[in-house]
DNA sequence: CACTCCCGCCAATTA
DNA sequence: TAATTGGCGGGAGTG
């Protein structure tokens, strides 16, 4: 055995030493130099008990790998890992031998292919992200070490790390469980509360400050005493996991990644320089010592990002400053802590390796509920299924609730899975402010729809709930404030994530695939008070609200930007319908542009202008808004659906009106084009419309209309009168119905030429008149998003005459079939269309929507139909669309 | 040269 | 005492 043995062995050290080798055997003789090992590794052979051979053994012996193999070995073959024993194996030799070959050809294993977050990755790609909670997988560190061939030394740093989020435990002298990401939000959730203990005051600071960082340190210091402490306790917090293990020391890269996180987690910009980190980090010595402490503090940080970044919680950065640039790290995934929880994947695409965006969006979805942490998990990224559970929210009715979850899970995902983070953290929010009281929510997507990826928008809240909103603008149009604040203010609301470049923007990158448009704000409200999302307002009427903007950026501080105020309903329903109202692109390219530049933008200015951003091109203020919208969407949808369904079941029915307007960009200066969507659902109280300029005509009396801020009142007010002709996006509701859901209003800015959506509009306008006298809830909502160019008239929005009403339907139709041809994603229109088709009370229905996955809850309306078209289409349209069906869907199932 | 961070010595902890 | 863990920092790779 021992010669087979060695033989396998031999082949691998040489192998893996090569490289290495020459240090190692610096030590040892010159013989031993690289190429002999060739021959021996080429032989298998035996004779064993060459000289050479001798020396093999003695380096075998020393190098830690040789013995974890042979440890492995014996280890292994009683292990559990049965399974997979055969395959570690087979496949380090098989390594082994293209490690020669590599050696010999490339040599250089280069010191990327070394690095710690490579291999992270590789280990994480041996474990399911959410494993089935039946099966145990225990982790083996020889084993690992072996498979992965490296020492375990680095193994350890791996998992430290990984426990320290509890994604694995350790169990047992070698020995660790896996647990996936099932906790991880729950456990973010956590370190986000310690970490607001012991560093909320720092973080704060930092946002203004960020030079400031001496100041964090010094306040740290002071306000955080203790910190050692805590991190230690934290672990115990974590449910489970052996805390009692950890009793070690506590400086362990354990809670140095707790601790590390935390920042993150506090910190408003998301984004933690490593200086500062080392620094807060570092504790106690401040002064002293401090050089080498630093650097070697530094240094782990950079193993423990290297983690982080493997599991797509973090990304590199660089933040500007007067200084100069520095590096940092952003913080990629999830932010709701209170809600859910999610994984960061979905979140950051990018990070990544996985597969593919669709995972990432499945798992955004789960999410949140209730104040509570509860988690839902969500799928595993990769089977579709995963990503209806997370988004699923609970629609009022058990059954219903599929709604979105396939938008996720088609790439497009990305909005969608920031809708539902949007959502879900405006939940967060209002739950935490409000407590219970639902609210429903209603977020206005903006799909990214293919031209532009994301509008950002901004959420104003309604006056009626002051609570949710982050801003409380009784003028629930304001939006704009984004542009206007730069970071600073941003934290409003909504607006102010957009503010923060660096946040946003990395995250909407994501794939890259919808960007938030900036100027868009939407807005939420709860169920009491509307709210209007507007996309590509900023106007500057808007900016003018950045008054609220202290009060706000407290809470968005810590969400980020607050997401939007997710607006909980206290209604026995809440649903999350979400609806987007894509906007058209046909200029998927300005869309790419965005969305790299958000991407591009690793340096971030931290402080002081967004603008710098990256993003900022298109739109200066915007291009932040826009980044930070797209991860806050992200939030929102998911977690507020997505986790109550989870978790409450199918307990309350939960609306939850999302509507996502995009507008391109660019667009996003021109005020003109604006699609709202308005999503109700069930009318359960009167209220009074809150819309912007919603003003009930006589004759409308019942009805509320929403606009969209951006256009003009005058338009509106046509509108009111005129139904037909008006071309602008409003939305008519029955104040009944409006009343007991939150209407959201995504003026889905797009471009100026949709006149589609316009036409769609006002046709809905008319037509919901009618119908929407029913009480039922119907849910109008303009058909930004694609531009069916059916009747392109380009530029002026509003007024053109378009197809009032009539068209609606067929334009609608059409526009959904278009928009589902873009991209089976673009739900949104089929939305639209439904309510429309189905003015009546039970149009919508979605509750059969359920379709399996994606492309079922599409379908849903039956008018739609041509569920095949819109899967062609998928890749050009943006998500938009699909958030937006959503909601109908939602919405639809109502009205069963 | 600065930034990253790999590598592995060696001490602390466990078994 | 041997093995396992993991702190730590030298110094190499990269840009």
């Amino acid at each position: 055995e021992n010669i087979f043995d060695r033989s396998m062995m031999a082949p691998k050290t040489p192998i893996k030493n090569e490289p290495i080798d020459l240090s190692k055997q610096k030590g040892c003789t010159p013989e031993r130099n690289p190429i002999t090992p060739v021959k021996i590794i080429d032989r298998p052979q035996p004779d064993p008990w060459t000289p050479t051979a001798n020396l093999k053994m003695l380096v075998s012996a020393a190098s830690p790998d040789m013995r974890d193999r042979e440890k492995k070995k014996e280890l292994f073959r009683p292990i559990e890992n049965s399974e997979q024993s055969d395959t570690p194996d087979s496949l380090q030799y098989d390594i082994v031998d293209d490690s020669t070959v590599d050696d010999f050809e490339k040599q250089r294993p280069s010191r990327k292919q070394k690095s710690l977050g490579l291999l992270c990755q590789k280990f994480l790609a041996r474990y399911p992200n959410y494993p089935l909670s039946t099966e145990k997988t225990t982790i083996s560190l020889d084993e690992v070490a072996s498979i992965l061939g490296v020492e375990r030394r680095r193994i350890y740093d791996i998992v430290n790390v990984l426990e320290s989020l509890h994604l694995v435990s350790r169990v047992a002298k070698n020995q660790y469980s896996w647990h996936g990401r099932h906790n991880l939000s729950q456990t973010l959730k956590m370190l986000q509360e310690a970490g607001e203990l012991q560093y909320g005051e720092l973080m704060t600071f930092q946002h203004r400050e960020q030079d400031l960082e001496y100041k964090f340190e010094e306040r740290k210091k002071e306000t955080i005493p203790q910190s050692q402490d805590r991190p230690l306790l934290d672990f115990s917090e974590p449910d489970c996991i052996s805390a009692s293990a950890h009793s070690r020391k506590d400086k362990s890269l354990r809670i140095m990644s707790q601790k590390f996180v935390m920042l993150f987690l506090v910190s408003k910009t998301k984004i933690v320089t490593l200086d500062i980190a080392a620094k807060i980090l570092i504790e106690e010595t401040q002064d002293t010592v401090d050089h080498s402490k630093f650097k070697t503090k530094v240094r782990r940080l950079y193993d423990i990002a290297n983690v982080l970044t493997s599991l797509g919680l973090i990304k590199k950065v660089h933040v500007t400053e007067e200084r100069g640039r520095k590096p940092a790290f952003k913080w990629i995934g999830p932010v709701e802590f209170p809600g859910k929880t999610d994984e960061l994947r979905g979140h950051s695409p990018t990070s990544d390796p996985l597969p593919g965006t669709q995972r990432g969006a499945c798992a955004q979805y789960q999410t949140c509920t209730t104040g509570k942490q509860r988690f839902t998990r969500h799928a595993s990224f990769n089977s579709a299924q995963p990503c209806e559970a997370a988004k699923r929210k609970v629609s009022s009715e058990p059954n219903s609730p599929r709604q979105e979850r396939q938008d996720c899970i088609v790439n497009s995902d990305e909005n969608c899975s920031k809708m539902i983070n949007l959502a879900a953290v405006c939940r967060q929010k209002i739950e935490e402010d409000t407590g219970d009281k639902a609210c429903e929510m209603e977020t206005i997507l903006n799909s990214a729809k293919n031209s532009n990826t994301t509008s950002p928008f901004s959420l104003v809240p309604v006056p009626g709930d002051s609570d949710f909103c982050v801003n409380p603008l009784p003028q629930a149009v304001f939006p704009v404030v984004q542009a206007d604040m730069p970071g600073f203010s941003l934290p409003i609301g909504i607006s102010s994530q957009a503010s923060h470049p660096s946040t946003t923007a990395s995250s909407k990158t994501e794939n890259g695939k919808p960007t938030l448009v900036p100027s868009q704000p939407f807005l939420c409200f709860p169920s009491s008070s509307l709210f209007m999302l507007c996309g590509g307002l900023q106007e500057k009427n808007l900016s003018e609200t950045p008054p609220a903007a202290g009060d706000m950026a407290n809470r968005s501080a810590e969400a980020q930007a607050a997401v939007p105020p997710a607006a909980y309903q206290k209604r026995s329903a809440h649903k999350c319908s979400l609806s987007s109202a894509p906007v058209d692109d046909e200029e998927p390219a300005a869309k790419k542009q965005s969305l790299e530049q958000s991407d591009l933008p690793l340096s971030l200015v931290v402080p002081k202008m967004p603008s710098e951003s990256p993003k900022a091109e298109s739109s200066p203020a915007s291009g932040c808004s826009s980044a930070v919208h797209l991860e806050t969407y992200r939030l929102d949808l998911t977690s507020p659906a997505a986790p109550e369904a989870a978790n409450k079941e199918s307990t309350k029915p939960l609306v939850c009106q999302e509507q996502e307007k995009q507008s391109q960009n660019k667009d996003i200066d021109e005020p003109p084009a604006v699609n709202e969507h308005i999503c109700k659902e069930n009318a359960n109280h009167p209220f009074q419309p809150q819309y912007l300029y919603v003003q009930p005509t006589a004759g409308l009396s019942s009805f509320n209309f929403l606009f969209s801020t951006n256009q003009a009142p005058g338009a509106i007010n046509l509108a009111a009168n005129q139904l037909p002709s008006l071309n602008v996006p409003c939305v008519m509701v029955p104040s009944a119905a409006l009343a007991s859901f939150p209407l959201v209003c995504a003026p889905s800015f797009t471009n100026p030429l949709s006149p589609v959506p316009d036409a769609s509009a006002a046709a809905s306008t008319n037509f919901s008149m009618s119908s929407l006298a029913s009480t039922t809830p119907v849910f109008i909502s303009t058909p930004a998003v694609v531009t069916p160019k059916v009747s392109p008239t380009p530029s002026v929005d509003p007024q053109q005459p378009a197809h009032p009403t009539l068209h609606l339907s067929p334009v609608l139709t059409r526009s959904c079939s278009a928009v589902k041809v873009d991209s089976p994603v673009c739900m949104g229109h089929p939305v639209t269309l439904l309510k429309l088709q189905q003015p009546s009370s039970a149009p919508l229905t979605p509750k059969n929507i359920r379709p399996a996955h994606h492309e079922a809850f599409f379908k849903t309306p039956g008018s739609l139909g041509d569920p095949v078209a819109w899967k062609k289409n998928e890749g050009n349209q943006t998500r938009n669309a699909s958030s937006v069906q959503r909601r109908l869907e939602i919405s639809s199932t109502s009205p069963d």
